[in-house]
DNA sequence: CAGCATCCTGCGTGATACTG
DNA sequence: CAGTATCACGCAGGATGCTG
């Protein structure tokens, strides 16, 4: 039963393409780190480790995978300069950077609505219109 | 030492509080729609299979879920008449109403970047800088 | 240094049936 | 109508250990 096609994101919600495409705990933070230019492997996952103290290190699996990901989705470019020992740089791609602005957006917003509340725990519900 | 608190989402990445306030295929898109009003929770329902052909219904157990996500999250506010038959709306609560603005930010940067990729299907990497 | 190979686990998501 | 109760499953994400 038409399992084989999905047809997925038929149109009326880019919003769902958006949350595929960035799904993934680090992407977003990747992506932001890398706005001030190009790091490397190492780098990036220094820098994913930097406010997260109890978290232990990013598993290379993990980060590996974000990586190619952003690369496939054509957000991110790999550069790799072949040479012993390794060395290899991340970069924002012209679609990568157009899509700064917009996670400078949301980090606006969390610091404005959320201050430090994000972890999941009782927002202290505001709620009441 | 610096800080015996664990302080969750430090300080560096109230992205990842992002990410978790809005995890969930459907939270955007419901709060997307309900941007132009309240709704019954039947009418979320139907709006969130349009444009999805190929899936079945949602899953109440799952709109459910992320309702009250949301609800909790102080992003919507759940009104129950308290009749029979039942009913009831949900309506964005003045933070959810803060927040369209990002998720429109987020579309328009779909519509014109992804158009229709979004299914994690080769992006054609347009990637080359 | 920049990864890949393997195993394991939690939970997000879906499907179905039932209720106030 | 607006949900809750169960069962099941795929996959993101973490932990090691190894390599070119």
């Amino acid at each position: 039963m038409l399992s084989s096609r999905k047809s997925t994101t038929p149109c009326g919600c880019p919003v769902a393409a958006f949350q595929k495409m960035i799904s993934g705990k680090y992407k977003l933070r990747i992506m932001w780190d890398l706005k001030d230019g190009p790091l490397r492997y190492g780098e990036i996952r220094t820098g994913l480790l930097r406010g997260a103290e109890g978290t232990q290190e990013i598993a290379p699996r993990v980060l590996s995978r974000e990586l190619k990901s952003l690369t496939h989705s054509g957000l991110i470019d790999r550069r790799d300069y072949g040479i012993v020992p390794p060395k290899v740089e991340y970069r924002l791609t012209r679609r990568g950077r157009s899509f700064v602005p917009v996670i400078s957006a949301i980090r606006k917003w969390g610091a404005r609505h959320l201050s430090e509340v994000g972890d999941g725990e009782t927002v202290d519900r505001i709620a009441a219109e």
